[in-house]
DNA sequence: CCCAGGACTGTTAGCGCTATCAATAGCAGA
DNA sequence: TCTGCTATTGATAGCGCTAACAGTCCTGGG
């Protein structure tokens, strides 16, 4: 295609072999190449062949030095496994993608230590924003989100108070709704299977906690309870349903911390032949799309994540239609879908 | 906790202050951050003592310029919600742990001009190296790559000429293993249902063009095949096997290019009171145990996405043991699962 | 008591790029 | 012709950090 490159090919290309290939001034490369400033159309065009030619990556390490200005957002989500987080991804690229700033991901596995060390390592990078899941953090975390002097927002919860901006919903409120609606069905003999989570995953902690609390304020308590460690997947919900409806045979709904398990918990019940939701009904919680063709629609909540995604997009970016700069608490509300687990009056 | 910091809390915190707070000279804080060279305990402790109190985040842009180092490596995939890749990111994340590595994930979205920006923009922060899927790119990428001077490692993919190393299965194989396998069975009339491919998912075409292969091998073709387009998902399988159940009712297996419609197709010929397998088999692609817990077994074939992650950051990495340097080609074997949707021998 | 050598700390130059301002040219209006 | 602008290009000075080398101080052997 191009004509070889006549440099020393063991060095690394700069500017200034852009600008003696051209003829012109490093600094009229530069502007070429970041389309700023007036340039004449047939210098443009000059630079732009010879840095072509040369195959030219510009050194984003030195520009962003130089200019104290980086083009990085930092994202950082507890795990990539969990199908909720790539959506949430997928919000924060799409508004992102024309505003010439990039998502950089990094995981944390769920823990407190780890999210600090990536903390520490995104913002050693000078990035234009952070986002992370949760607003619990270890002091430390809040320390350095505090100092860093960029847009830092706190995603998928707002039961707490963010060093901040947050967008989510409010889990607490998310359980409590849905045991509303379980104990208006009419089930009281109500147990929860999800995630053993003694620090792990806070939000489900919430929501078992609201989901309890409206127990309590209908005079219900659960009857039985099943805990797990590890990734959540249809066999895991099988397992636990079978070891608690054997030990508990008379409980009348489960409910599940999240939609994988509670269609293993679903799939379980049909193989058994158990009346769902007539006998006996399930939620879950995440309204997975990907889970839809199931013989029978789990009952679910939505937990916005794509437009959880969007909006902190939105406010690293600026682009709150408000103008708000920052501190802003955005709740968003999960709408509960019934499917075909919860009996309807 | 913490002193609060007596600098002006606008400007961003550079070594110099740590220095300036510490009574070292710059250089010597620097060794202490980095743990490099000698330093006395006493001193090292003061520094570290200041730097926290201060709240100091080194600037790794400034540090990677003046040191030509960079502890990034890139890794550009297609997409994240298909699921195949978040486990190719936990095998690499999980050997770069220790290195002193990060990943930096993009997403292309199966587009190669978008592959391409996203090339450009990971080089010229000068990773360490670049992990990315498939063997096809546009001559633009691959020409980039080739000058990139770092380790480049193309993933999931063997089947073509890669830049540098590659670490993958053969699709092409796969599908003719897969082919083999149905014909072995006893099943003739066979159709494809798969992701409407013009460009997209090259993988998935290697795989239909293997399978076809074996087919005409033995004499035979495809009956019927559907495409559609868009995520996958159970219902969009349930909703394909229908269709094309209706046109062509009397195949004997519905191939699937990959799991999660393959599940869906599968639920659909339950609901139907199909006898799988013994009139109609099916099978997919993938491996997912996410869908471990479906009623019958779906027949599949692991991808090795674990190993593939976990091979291409060791030769990041430079960890392979033969102490190859670079144009290192593994090839992985998947494993066909004949589940219970290919009737045995 | 002197000096080699180790342990520790500091000084000097950049890394490759961009912000800023200066310089030059070209051209219309006074 | 001179002035005032605009359009275009260049020169200079860092950005915050680290490599490389240059001390400085102290210790033990001769």
């Amino acid at each position: 295609m191009s004509k070889p490159p006549s440099h020393d090919p063991r060095r690394t290309l700069t500017l200034r072999d852009v600008s003696e290939a051209s003829g012109v001034s490093e600094m009229t490369v530069s502007r070429v190449l970041r389309n700023r400033g007036d340039v004449s159309e047939t210098t443009r065009e000059r630079v732009l062949e010879a840095a072509r030619n040369l195959g030219y990556v510009p050194n984003k390490i030195a520009g962003a030095l130089a200019s104290q200005r980086v083009n990085l957002v930092g994202v950082i989500i507890p795990s990539l496994s969990n199908m909720v987080f790539p959506e949430v991804m997928t919000g924060i690229s799409e508004v992102l993608e024309d505003t010439g700033l990039q998502p950089v991901v990094g995981v944390s596995n769920y823990l407190h230590d780890r999210e600090e060390q990536v903390i520490y390592e995104m913002l050693s990078w000078r990035p234009s924003g952070l986002i992370l899941a949760g607003v619990e953090h270890s002091d430390a975390s809040r320390a350095m989100l505090a100092q860093a002097g960029v847009p830092i927002v706190e995603i998928m919860d707002v039961d707490g108070t963010p060093v901040d901006s947050a967008v989510g919903i409010s889990h607490r409120r998310a359980g409590r709704k849905m045991a509303n609606a379980i104990i208006a069905a009419g089930y009281r003999r109500i147990a929860f299977l999800g995630t053993h989570m003694p620090e792990q995953d806070t939000r489900a902690r919430k929501r078992l906690e609201g989901f309890e609390e409206a127990l309590a304020g209908a005079g219900l308590s659960l009857v039985d309870r099943e805990y797990y460690a590890g990734g959540s997947s249809l066999l895991k919900g099988r397992e636990m349903t079978q070891a608690l409806l054997n030990r508990t045979p008379d409980v009348d709904f489960l409910y599940y911390s999240n939609d994988m398990i509670g269609a293993g918990g679903l799939l379980h019940c049909l193989d058994q032949g158990l009346d769902v939701p007539g006998k006996i009904g399930l939620a879950g919680f995440n309204g997975m799309e990907l889970l839809d063709g199931l013989p029978r629609q789990l009952a679910t909540m939505d937990a916005c994540r794509l437009e959880i995604g969007q909006k902190s997009a939105e406010i690293i970016a600026g682009k709150r239609p408000d103008g708000v700069i920052g501190g802003e608490v955005i709740e968003l509300t999960p709408t509960l879908q019934l499917g075909d687990t919860i009996r309807r009056a």
